[in-house]
Formats: structure tokens, C-alpha cells, sequence
DNA sequence: CACCATGTTCCTTG
DNA sequence: CCAAGGAACATGGT
């Protein structure tokens, strides 16, 4: 038993370690994250901080990352898009400090009791004395940075007020590229991913292949609606599920480890069309399809979708 | 060994 | 200049 993923630790993030099939950090599971992590790490003091592989810095000098942080206070944890953003406190003149985070696709972050063996991929470790923090990613894509061009380059959060009818619609009317390449695009949806992008289309109707610039003000609405709907339904069961303490230890395969029978069915259930090439459509019975679009996998019901 | 993977960025091609 | 597609990044599961 990893300790990382031990609920009885205080805190777990778990999404399965597997390459096909388990979640990767779209912007639900990294605002879960945000929200179980951030109280965790409010007024919590930076000793130091160890990074393993670099890589993750971006284009932060380690030198630099570990000068602007030794003694530095978490504030405040907020999720842009994909990213994390952590607000820190300087140790000297109570100065605010920006870190980006971003998991990348098998990045972790959580706390560790000091004593315990980190993991085989930590990336970076920051030592908050009683714990460490640490940033796992075995395939180190992911960023812990104090660079935040990344950050400024997004569009408006999907959940926020600013992404409207008329943004989507001015987003996405300059283009003829298929309306799914063009969701995954950061500066028109933020925290838009290759999942929920497929799921997105299938609640709103829409064929993937249709060119963006071809979708009518009412598949605009429906789909600005879906994002929305699908993204808010994830949060909830991220939350909903997550920190089930009596677990035994098991993966859940979703955010955390443990879950309960009720949550099991919800997890089983939680894509209409992701992952679900030649299975029944759960809402018409047509066999769902997978197809390749800008090299990655999109699954839509031909039925469903008919646009 | 070959192929696949849920993210992002860069490079080439048209 | 832009759109579109593909490769690269690094690792591991099947």
C-alpha cells in the first residue's frame, strides 16, 4: 500500500495510474483537487523545496523556484482552466507569489507525512515540515512553474459569466475546423478536454465532424449548455464521491480511493459515449462510434448526434 | 515488439 | 499569414 493513497493520511488524489481508460485531469478533476487541496495548504510555511526532474519547472531556474519559495506561506489555492494557480505569501515583505501548476496528463499533487518514501516519480517535493507536499507526474508533462504564460494564453472558464452565446459564437465562427478539435482549443473553452469534449457533443446533439463555423445560434445555446452541464455534473461527482474514508484501500478509478456501492454505479456510469466505441448507445441503443479527429479519439452516438 | 493513452507545444505542409 | 495535421515530449499498460 502506497502511502500516498492512503485516506488515512488526511488527504488522497487518486486517478488510475493506467494509460487507457482511467481519468486524466480534465477541468473537473483538477477543480476538485483545488477544493480539497486548497484548505489543506492555507497558511502552511515552506522550509524548502526539492525538485527531482526539472522538466516540471518549465522555464523557472530550479534556483529560482526554490529562492522565491524557501519561506514563503500558502494563501490561496484557484483553478484556471487546466491549471492550478497557487497564491503564496513572501517570507520578507508579505509579497503575493504566483505558482502555475498543471498535472499534465498523470500528474498528482497531495501531502505526505515527512517520514514517508516518495514515489518513484515525485517531481517536485516542498517540505512543509510535519509534510511534504509533492507533485508526482510519471510522465513528467505536467508543470510546476512561476511561469504563467500558459495561464494567460486561456479563454473564459466555462463555468464563469463570461462564457456566453456571443463568445462561443465569435469563437468558434471564424473557423471551419470540426466543432471537437475547436472545443479542445484552451483560449475558446478553458479546462476543455479530449473526454468531456465527446460528452459535451453527445448532450447537445451535435455531430463532432460539423464545422465550427456551421453550428445555428440554437446548437451554439444547446451546446454552451452542455459544457456547462457535463463539466458541473463531473465537479459533482468528483465531490459527491470523493473522500469516503471507510474504503479499503482500493482504487476507485475516478478522483479518490474507497468508494461507496452508491457512488460505484454513478463512477460505472459517468460517460454517455467516452471509451464506449461499439457499445449501445445508453439513451437510443445505437452501437456508439470512435473516430480520429486531429489525432485523438472522439466517440459519438450517429443517432443521437445527428446534428 | 508494436500500439495505445484523457495534454500541450512546436514544426511542417498546404 | 492562417489552418490543419502530425510529431515530440516521457512513461507504462496491453
Amino acid at each position: 500500500m502506497n502511502h500516498a493513497h492512503d485516506p488515512a493520511h488526511g488527504w488522497a488524489f487518486h486517478f488510475r495510474p493506467t494509460s487507457y481508460g482511467g481519468p486524466v485531469p480534465e477541468l473537473p478533476e483538477v477543480e476538485v483537487l483545488a477544493r480539497h487541496l486548497g484548505p489543506l495548504l492555507r497558511g502552511r510555511a515552506i522550509t524548502r523545496v526539492k525538485v527531482r526532474r526539472a522538466l516540471v519547472l518549465g522555464a523557472t531556474p530550479v534556483r529560482r523556484l526554490q529562492r522565491t519559495l524557501a519561506g514563503a506561506t500558502f494563501q490561496k489555492l484557484a483553478r484556471r482552466g487546466k491549471y492550478l494557480l497557487f497564491t503564496l505569501i513572501t517570507a520578507k515583505r508579505g509579497e503575493e507569489l504566483l505558482v502555475a501548476g498543471h498535472l499534465g496528463m498523470t500528474g498528482r499533487m497531495y501531502l505526505l507525512p515527512a517520514e514517508a518514501k516518495l514515489p518513484k516519480h515525485a517531481a517536485v517535493v516542498v517540505d512543509l515540515g510535519e509534510e511534504n507536499f509533492v507533485f508526482e507526474d510519471t510522465r513528467y508533462f505536467g508543470r510546476f512553474t512561476l511561469d504563467l504564460d500558459g495561464i494567460e494564453r486561456l479563454g473564459p472558464d466555462p463555468l464563469g459569466d463570461r462564457f456566453t452565446n456571443q463568445f462561443l459564437a465569435e469563437a468558434l465562427g471564424g473557423s471551419r475546423q470540426a466543432v471537437k478539435v475547436k472545443l479542445l482549443d484552451q483560449s475558446v473553452v478553458a479546462g476543455m478536454g479530449n473526454i468531456y469534449a465527446s460528452e459535451s457533443l453527445f448532450r447537445a446533439g451535435i455531430p463532432p465532424t460539423l464545422p465550427a463555423s456551421s453550428l445555428t445560434p440554437g446548437q451554439l445555446d444547446r451546446l454552451r449548455s452542455a459544457i456547462c452541464e457535463v463539466l458541473a455534473g463531473a465537479i459533482e461527482l468528483g465531490i459527491s464521491t470523493a473522500l469516503h474514508y471507510a474504503a479499503t484501500g482500493q482504487r476507485d478509478g475516478v478522483f479518490y480511493f474507497g468508494r461507496s456501492p452508491e457512488a460505484a454505479q454513478a463512477i460505472e456510469e459517468r460517460f454517455k459515449v467516452y471509451d464506449r466505441a461499439g457499445l449501445s448507445c445508453r439513451v437510443c441503443g445505437t452501437l456508439v462510434e470512435r473516430r480520429v479527429q486531429a489525432a485523438r479519439s472522439t466517440y459519438f452516438c450517429p443517432t443521437c448526434q445527428r446534428g
